[in-house]
RNA sequence: GCGCCCGUAGCUCAGCAGGAUAGAGCAUCGGUUUCCUAAACCGGGGGUCGCAGGUUCGAGACCUGCCGGGCGCACCA
């Protein structure tokens, strides 16, 4: 929509900039010419600043400047005027009905470009508990984040790794083990008859504390985390049914919010298929990772944690040790003193593999058939499913969505990767990263927590190891059961299965609307009733205008027989006097639509700065200039046809653009609400 | 101690790659339904953009320092 416009504006500009003051076209200057939107349509659409930035190197006024530039340019493709402002703005005016039309006879979505592969990686939750509101926010962002990608035309594919032969999921087997006294087979009974996430949830607490009470039972936990990497006896056989099954539990929550995988990465099979001893060679052939002989780490394999090199190194003052001599360089275990690989080091492994640098690969079978029809992919160790599976891995881009708190960790596995030579795919490793989700006071006591001991703080944190969090089903049931009440108020004759179906629909909005729209470096202090609420900035009110939308095109079609198709259709032979006569009317017209053409820039922001949170605004405030315009400006009963026309094409554009938006963000709209 | 993040209205947050008059939601006060769904709309009140310097034609945004808060610096992930 409007990207190719800017794209065209700023390229022009730059080229009339060139020829007129003999600037070459690679300087700064030009090579990144800004692009803005005046505050009201009456000024122009397009505003381009740069004969400030000219001013002084080319000791002009900026105003004479912009005045050259306006008369250099000559015409625009789809440009109807460009005016120098007195202040030194150069104002582009666009063609109004000729942009509108246009737009509506776009297609949906970019073609797909072929070649390189973005590989993102999201969710990844420790298959030992239920999801909560923490896992919520990775999995809306990754999963909104290669909608994103998948829009711009970008390959996508996307991973959910799963740590099932860590300490946490080690710590539920033993619980299964010593507290209760199961094995396997009582085991499948209890994930059999109950909802398994949840029974982990309260046991994984449980052994929390076992732990506690006796420091010597972190033996039994080192010990399991040892049968378990190695395999072939009863511990590693619960724990792999354990993960299995808490997996299912967290797909099926995960698709109730519309979020899919098309791969998800057994950490088990790194290890079977020994991803990571061949891996550790590569690292210790380099000298990255060294076994320590000396000191608390002596007997692990360690890897120097770089240090950011300080600013103050091109100055040093003389004379002064720097404090930095003085420190012990810091190390990281890869591989503990009783054997086992940490995390980082399964991770290292795991990443070169998604670059296609670790000279191996995975075995693949289908784990389940979705609602879809689309396959969900896993890995496997075991014999695969030959030639049927699509060609995994091998990416050009990866971006792993992982909260800030993993930072440090991510950075490593970047270091990893530059340690082997591999600087260009380091450069390509993106660590998106995001705050954690707390929990207010007043709704952790609500849940039953006992706030006392933390009241000085701002915020109550999230702990799975302790039990203390909101399930994520949990919160789905709350808000799909009021927004089944609001539906049932308003829509009275609906169904009891189209009230529960609309409601699952609103609900899914809130909540992923409400994990989007805070920027990803903010904590989100989670207060049930603020995301309960389905008023102002809330995805229900842009499910809203949607329905609101449609419904015009509904009753147009009834009344008028004329549907969307039929309005573009009309464009061509209606008077468009409405669009271009330059009054206050004109200006509320072409400024929804002009807004409404935005949504292209936007995600294209969105993706640029890893900030999903610009596309939440952005939708917002289309609704919000939509629900305006609904109520200023009547469309089924306006007596002018060729208002009538125009208003309904400016309806059609902002009922596209926002149903794109909100698929962006996995959400749909449903037909009433 | 070191590193990263945050500080804008009573509360929760936007403010894009410096640009035109600092915005929105909630809360609060007042108004709008014989009219396309009031989950909506219109209006009022509410701001030393943490503080101090600096860069710039122009700073909420960039730089430096300070203050306040959070997170990280595990043989957890």
């Amino acid at each position: 929509m409007i990207l190719p416009v800017q794209q065209l504006v700023r390229s022009r500009m730059a080229e009339a900039v060139s020829r007129l003051y003999d600037i070459p076209a690679d300087d700064p200057v030009l090579a990144s010419v800004a692009v803005d939107i005046p505050p009201r349509r009456a000024l122009g659409d397009l505003a381009v600043p740069l004969a400030f930035e000219l001013a002084r190197r080319l000791r002009k006024a900026p105003r004479v400047i912009a005045q050259e530039v306006a008369g250099a340019l000559g015409s625009i493709d789809g440009i109807s005027r460009i005016e120098a402002t007195p202040n030194g703005y150069l104002n582009f005016f666009l063609d109004r009905p000729h942009h509108l039309a246009a737009w509506l006879a776009e297609p949906d979505r970019v073609p797909p470009a072929s070649g390189d592969k973005a590989i993102v990686e999201h969710t990844a939750i420790n298959p030992n508990k239920a999801a909560h509101i923490g896992h919520l926010r990775n999995a809306a962002l990754g999963d909104a984040f290669g909608r994103l990608l998948r829009y711009l035309g970008r390959d996508v594919e996307v991973q959910n790794y799963i740590d099932d032969t860590g300490v946490q999921v080690a710590d539920v087997a033993v619980g299964f083990r010593e507290i209760e006294g199961k094995d396997l087979s009582a085991v499948r009974h209890i994930a059999d008859t109950t909802r398994f996430d949840y029974y982990c949830w309260d046991l994984y607490a449980r052994v929390t504390d076992w732990y506690e009470q006796d420091k010597e039972r972190l033996k039994i936990r080192s010990a399991a985390l040892h049968e378990i990497e190695h395999g072939g006896n009863p511990t590693a056989e619960l724990a792999a049914f354990i993960a299995d099954r808490v997996v299912r539990r967290h797909l099926e929550t995960m698709a109730r919010l519309n979020i899919r995988y098309d791969l998800l990465t057994w950490e088990g099979d790194i290890l079977r298929l020994h991803f990571w001893s061949h891996a550790f060679e590569f690292l210790k052939s380099t000298g990255a990772v060294f076994l320590q002989t000396d000191g608390k780490l002596k007997g692990c394999w360690v890897m120097r944690i770089e240090e950011d090199a300080p600013a103050a190194k091109d100055d040093p003052t003389p004379g002064e040790p720097t404090d930095a001599a003085e420190e012990e360089p810091r190390e990281k275990v890869i591989v503990r003193s009783d054997g086992t690989v940490t995390y980082v080091g399964k991770d290292m492994a795991y990443q070169l593999w998604k670059f296609g640098l670790l000279g191996r690969d995975f075995n693949y079978r289908l784990f389940t058939e979705e609602d879809d029809g689309n396959p969900l992919w896993s890995t496997t160790s075991g014999p695969g499913a030959e030639g049927d599976a699509p060609a995994f891995g091998r990416a050009s881009w990866v971006c792993n969505v992982i909260d800030t708190r993993q930072s440090y960790l991510q950075k490593l596995v970047k270091q990893a990767l530059a340690a082997l030579g591999y600087h260009e795919q380091a450069g390509r490793s993106i660590h998106y990263s995001y705050e954690m989700v707390a929990l207010s006071h007043s709704t952790a006591r609500e849940l039953g927590y006992d706030t006392g001991g933390e009241a000085d703080r701002p915020f109550v944190e999230v702990s799975g190891r302790k039990g203390l969090g909101v399930k994520a089903d949990d919160l789905i049931d709350r808000l799909t059961e009021k927004a089944a009440r609001e539906v049932g108020k308003r829509n009275p004759e609906l169904g009891p299965d189209e009230t529960r179906r609309t409601a699952e629909t609103i609900a899914i909005a809130a909540l992923r609307y409400f994990m989007v729209k805070f920027s990803r470096g903010k904590v989100i202090v989670f207060d049930i009733d603020e995301a309960l609420s389905f008023e102002g900035e809330s995805g229900p009110y842009l499910q809203y205008a949607v329905v609101r939308a449609n419904n015009i095109f509904n009753k147009l079609r009834d009344r008028a027989g004329l549907d969307e198709a039929g309005v573009v259709a009309l464009l061509q032979s209606t008077p468009s006097d409405v669009l271009v006569s330059g009054n206050e009317e004109s200006h509320d017209l072409w400024g929804l639509v002009l807004e409404a053409a935005r949504l292209d820039e936007v995600v294209d922001q969105a993706v640029r700065t890893l900030e999903l949170s610009v596309l939440a605004k952005y939708a917002f405030g289309l609704a919000q200039a939509f629900n305006g315009f609904y109520h200023r400006y009547p469309i089924l009963n306006e007596e002018r046809a060729d208002v009538r026309v125009w208003r309904a094409a400016a309806v059609a554009m902002c009922r596209n653009q926002l149903t794109r938006a909100l698929q962006l963000m996995g959400c749909t709209v449903p037909a009433r609400m």
